[in-house]
DNA sequence: AACCCCGGTCGACAATGTCGAACACTGTCG
DNA sequence: CGACAGTGTTCGACATTGTCGACCGGGGTT
């Protein structure tokens, strides 16, 4: 195979079955077989073999009208089995509820996906309606507290985020390599991180990590809601509800086995 | 390999990569490599590679401690984003909404997978609290009333699951072939199913066929509540509840191009 | 120290999946 | 209306690919 990794035995009509589902997710709707195999550069008809096996069992499924190919039902059980078994979420639920209430806040909870923050629990607002469920989404990791602080404890992640030009999302996303090492690094030091209309206008965000058994960071809890709720009128985040985020992580820290914390 | 070849060629490391996730999926909680190699009845090595191919994707990961694999959080990301493409849940939500509204009851929707009903949208009981969210999750086909009308237009899945023996959850849990027959074909001559404390006492269910282009059903929508609440003083359900169900059923119809409903 | 389990590795063999050409079909263009 | 450019799909020959079982290194328990 032409790929660039000789690691020690590598399935690759498995890793070429992932990188299909992987592109079938981010293109958004359906696929045909010949996008598939030119997006991948496989032949169309290795493409097909693939495809026809994933349909098999449920991770893939075509509409019959147009032939194209579609994410399959199957995929959906396995996320949710997931959330499941996760320790992450299920330690850190009896502490995001709390958070919410205390704050009056939404809550969320993330952890580092291929560079990128995976929601893995979400508490809405306590008053309000009207929110969208985002567990399982992908957050831009530099434009989100829970992101910046997730990057301030994996220096690979945070290069390979400063490599890839990072979107601009308001004026006020950090964008330059500079201005984002530094601000992780002021994260290490407060041991935690916020962000202020970084990813929209209007809205803030303040996160901090939290630490698995052996006291490495395993993902971040934090809220985030209108910047006149989060923040003070110097415009920087309110002490308490700093507090109460650092005291969540550390319990749920605490939870997971971290000594020290 | 072990199994019949009817079908024209079938990726089997693929498969069986399959087989694993579902493994995993079933059994909550990690699984060892001997473990995961004796349920599957492969060899070790074999299995092994698998699993790291599926641990380099995201698919599964490894505790570092134990050794042990479980489901991994890529699966979290390519589950919903399987929502965001499927048309039934896109097209529900709309009406979803406005049922549990007006029902006053939890909404949800369902489809067929794998003979089991896998919810993929769900709204909660507009007034009350603490309720758990169970997109995602798998619902016995023959005790609710979600299931009973997707059997009831699948003859296939209802054979599989008359083949093999309905656990009873309650004593009113329809469990023998006859029984289930005639409530099958009682929801086809109403157009409409319910379930009465089938499932768990004291709960109830209301579910109506929600058919895709071609008229063939492609999922149910129906609510549940207390029985008190979901069935009148003789011990039916209410016909208003009944009407309202089968009006978002016949909406959500329309919207995914069923013609003469 | 022997044992038995674990997960992980390696290499030889051949069964396996890959590949590209050809198929059947659709809608569109000239 | 015929040719074309698409589509998804099939098929069979080839050799690349993944499989397999023995072997390695550790941790527990006996």
């Amino acid at each position: 195979m032409a790929s660039i990794r000789p690691m020690p035995g590598q399935v690759q009509s498995i890793a070429r079955a992932a990188a299909i589902l992987r592109l079938l997710a981010s293109s958004s709707g359906r696929l045909g077989i010949g996008e598939i195999a030119r997006s991948l550069d496989l032949p169309k008809g290795t493409a097909h073999g693939i495809v026809r096996t994933l349909q098999d069992v449920g991770f893939v499924e075509q509409d019959k009208t147009s032939g194209k190919y579609q994410l399959g039902a199957a995929l959906l059980h396995l996320g949710t089995s997931y959330l499941d078994v996760n320790e992450l979420r299920s330690r850190s639920i009896n502490w995001a509820d709390p958070l919410a209430a205390r704050s009056g806040e939404a809550v969320r909870i993330g952890t580092l996906l291929d560079g990128k923050v995976l929601v893995v629990h979400h508490v809405f607002r306590p008053d309000d309606t009207l929110q969208t469920l985002d567990v399982g989404s992908l957050l831009p990791p530099h434009a989100t507290a829970l992101g910046k602080v997730l990057l301030a404890y994996d220096v690979g992640a945070a290069n390979s985020v400063m490599q890839g030009e990072p979107e601009p999302y308001t004026r006020r996303t950090l964008v330059t390599a500079r201005t984002l090492t530094r601000a992780l690094t002021e994260i290490r030091d407060n041991g935690w991180g916020a962000e202020i209309e970084e990813m929209t206008l209007g809205e803030a965000g303040i996160a901090a990590p939290i630490r698995g058994y052996g006291g490495l960071v395993v993902g971040a809890i934090g809220l985030s809601g209108p910047v006149d709720r989060v923040c003070d009128g110097h415009g920087h985040p309110r002490p308490t509800l700093v507090a109460y985020v650092r005291d969540a992580a550390r319990a749920v820290s605490r939870d997971l086995g971290a000594a020290r914390w």
